[in-house]
DNA sequence: ACAGCAAAAGGACATATGTCCTAATATCCA
DNA sequence: TGGATATTAGGACATATGTCCTTTTGCTGT
């Protein structure tokens, strides 16, 4: 983690994501950027977390290990996010692993400004909790899908949410980026059977494999297949 | 659902439940008392949710029904819980069906009187992160432990979880009340496989069955079958 | 006490998914 | 270019879990 002393990059990356106005002056005066590096941990089970992080550029995963040594990613978090709001609001430990999956950049609050000045905020409160309110509904549709439809269903409504907002090149570098055995741990199952599922896809003619990559050839037919579940 | 009037009930709840003080007047002035008949449906999918509420008595269970037909029961309630926090403050609509177990008593604010008053009051606003990361908190556990463990180990954590604040004769009650149908839906499983592992558990020696109700026999077996899972 | 009904228990089988290996490719670096 | 290494593909088998039924048990009201 480096702290980055650059009051125009800030508050350009404020303007960037419509931050400006929805907080007032103090607590907008205690906010700091930092970066992390590709791979870097920003948190991890029982670290005590000093700063409420939002995300502002780049990408992270959030993953738990769980007692038995398995580990579930819970999903990918993109610009606009925010990590900590549960921890430093609540008297809540860290259960989750934090990872920047490229560089990335985040505005940060001090767990002191909080108590001194955005705990009386209502601006603040009302965007964290916006923030907790679409975590906890994104996170409610995506373990129902994951507890009862079989990885056949789960594996469409992911290619079709990954899909949606892109244009064709992107998918296939998108599907390519995230390596087979995350899209596995995301899906909640293990590599061996998400190939199986791709094999029988494959042969279905709704994606194709070349060379390591995955090309969608039936979006709508992986629409039906999904059910009118998406992820998200 | 009926709008009890009564004053003096609706302040004795509030300190019952260590509500005084948290609201401003404003927000305390908008509070009403509603009452809702065991079975009845507080709110389901597509209603448009009016009132925000706090169940402060009786006991509800909040449940999915996903496309294909199948429903998953996501958990119970007992007070002090939230219903309507995330589709009140934010755009999303209702997406859970919540149901009275039993009589239960809400205290109700209507969205008018939201938008109105406690959109600007800190203490409301904290008052919801705090319920709302609470809810984060204990489903992300939940269903990581779903995804992850088989269903003996839910199990267990399951009985654990139930058991520890009670007494040995809350023990039975509550096995006996929560029908093993519920049970095994609560756990994501069906109800033909959680008798399996009922089974086992009898021969085991961890549990005892007798006439359609379940004694807890070795809890400290199963606190390490549990393996430090619990749930909440 | 008994008939009749609802809930519980469990048998038989099908299937989804996991684990462990091995073979086939792709990727990277000297 | 060629070999070393990681990644992907897939075979074989074990296991957890689901579905469909049948049998057993307990409970209710007469």
């Amino acid at each position: 983690m480096r702290k980055i002393n650059d009051p125009d990059a800030l508050s350009n990356l404020m303007n960037a994501h419509q931050l400006s106005g929805l907080f007032d002056e103090k607590t907008v005066a205690a906010m700091e950027l930092f970066a992390f590096d590709k791979g870097e941990i920003v948190c991890t089970v029982d670290d005590r977390l000093d700063h409420l992080f939002m995300l502002v550029k780049g990408k992270i995963k959030i993953y738990r290990v769980l007692p038995n040594g398995k580990s579930i990613l819970i999903r990918f978090y993109n610009p606009l996010s925010t990590i900590g709001d549960l921890e430093m609001l609540t008297d809540l430990t860290v259960r989750n692993t934090v990872e920047s999956v490229n560089d990335t950049l985040f505005i940060g609050i001090h767990q002191q400004a909080l108590a001194d000045t955005a705990h009386q905020d209502p601006g603040f409160l009302r965007f964290i909790i916006k923030h907790l309110s679409h975590k906890l509904h994104t996170f409610l549709t995506a373990s129902s899908l994951n507890l009862l439809y079989p990885v056949e269903t789960r594996f469409a409504s992911y290619l079709v949410s990954i899909t949606v907002d892109e244009n064709d090149q992107a998918q296939i570098e998108e599907i390519k980026a995230a390596k087979l055995t995350e899209i596995a741990e995301l899906l909640g199952t293990s590599y061996r059977h998400l190939n199986r599922v791709i094999s029988q896809f494959a042969s279905a003619g709704l994606v194709e494999r070349s060379r390591g990559s995955l090309y969608v050839k039936d979006i709508n037919q992986l629409k039906k297949l999904a059910n009118g579940n998406l992820y998200s």
